[in-house]
DNA sequence: CTCATTGTTCCGCTATATAGAATGCACATT
DNA sequence: AATGTGCATTCTATATAGCGGAACAATGAG
């Protein structure tokens, strides 16, 4: 097996950021003892990199003592999101596809083999497939992911291929099948997932487009396969389709 | 002079939190060179807290070997606001609220169609207008409701206007008053509910929004109509108009 | 009043992060 | 081709920044 050049990472950096983080999915702070435990660190090391964190505004001290995330990781993960303004962009259209669906509609764009769900529209009907926004599914078994995959096949398709984990009975493993789907998604403009990620959970996903051609992301329908009626595939599929190129001819105007 | 006791920070950790910052800011990525130009540091210092960011996922190189801000920062902030303790937030404003009208003080969140009561501070007068905290209400009928959906009236509507079930004879029962009644609510600041959920139970709500706009909850007082006198209403109102925005300054500062 | 636990400070040692120079790459310009 | 420019990346010797551990203070419980 080939050696990987093994990265040098800054320990200060990464037990900071790993404080943060935990911080982060904390409902209510913690004290310096039960996160240094946590987290494997010493005392004194824990506070000395919570001081830092309090300094540079990421950490506030409660008044019953303390540490609790402030929001300002919040403001810097948004400008990330910001800088793609897809969310507005996509606002309307996503909001079409629910009224036409009553399904759950998600926004999502990819972050390297993954992708993100950067906004969404629940389901009004009583089964929803649930997905939190900021959640990430593999790109090669949501509708989504599969459209973006599409678009970039060139680029990912042998990295994806050689990590195809199974979900479900229906997840895509081999990298021929890979190429079938993709070609298939190609041709009919938009992708569909049939249960690969969370079983009896179909998908439909068709990706958007920056003015210069590059993909900016993707917008998708999730459906239960109960609530999908004869012919409602093919309906849901148009709509995504229509939907997304809708949204990338907004993006023209902004 | 007073001895400030001079916050003692570790540089590696700050350097790093500038980088993603800075990264986090801009469209398309930037390569080292500029990176450490802008930000005053070496090449080679940022080569390497890049490689470190790089490695926990909040950096990625993009095909044209530039770095650029990944959405982790943004999912880490994205956990924050979820954890975010509205109730320490708006405490002090709930306690302010008790103390100017001595009524029923509820802090309230949406839940689909409902608003569920996350907080709240009793009347301290004999006549008590009664909710349990964990209780849950329409989002049409009530102030803080009211206020909530206001706020996201264009996603809401539809549902809510084709479910408008009657509780007293005051609820708001076909979509024209609807559309009329959330119209008045946004041109006023808050929201006000004469007695449309409970008989003779009135109230009013107005929203807490994020730094970026989006809605949090809201904040509303609940109050039985024979305490009612002459110009309270607009009193109150304002009262919470402006609790509802100084939690939502806070929230800045956290 | 202990005793137990947490937050904070201090200090000497060494592993760590650093600066700066050297190397390697990609592409212009001639 | 040959040369030059600007970039990313690697190397290395050194100073120091960050570290662990133990001491100290401040709570709070029993």
């Amino acid at each position: 097996m080939s050696k990987e050049p093994e990265p040098r990472v800054d320990s200060t950096l990464s037990k900071g950021l790993a404080i943060l983080e935990k911080l982060s999915s904390m409902k209510s702070g913690s004290g310096v003892s039960d996160l240094s435990r946590e987290l494997g660190l010493t005392k004194s090391n824990t506070f000395r990199l919570l001081q830092t964190l309090t300094a540079l505004g990421y950490v506030r001290r409660e008044p019953d003592r303390r540490y609790a995330a402030t929001l300002k990781a919040w403001q810097v993960g948004r400008s990330v999101v910001e800088n793609l303004n897809l969310r507005a962009a996509a606002s309307q259209m996503l909001l079409y596809l629910s009224e036409e669906t009553k399904e759950t509609i998600y926004l999502a764009v990819r972050d390297g083999l993954n992708i993100v769900y950067i906004d969404k529209i629940e389901s009004t009907k009583p089964i929803r497939s649930w997905n939190p926004i900021g959640g990430a599914a593999p790109i090669y078994c949501v509708g989504t992911g599969k459209a973006l995959l599409a678009e970039d096949y060139r680029l990912l398709r042998d990295e994806v291929a050689a990590n195809l984990q199974p979900f479900t009975d229906r997840t895509i493993t081999d990298a021929a099948a890979l190429d079938k789907d993709v070609a298939a998604t190609k041709l009919r403009g938009y992708a569909i997932d049939t249960g690969e990620f969370r079983p009896n959970v179909l998908s439909f996903g068709a990706a958007i487009h920056l003015p210069n051609g590059e993909t900016a992301g993707a917008l998708g329908v999730s459906v239960p396969d109960i609530n999908l009626g004869e012919g409602d595939s093919d309906r849901i599929g148009a709509l995504v389709q229509h939907a997304a190129s809708t949204v990338s001819k907004n993006l023209r105007r902004l």
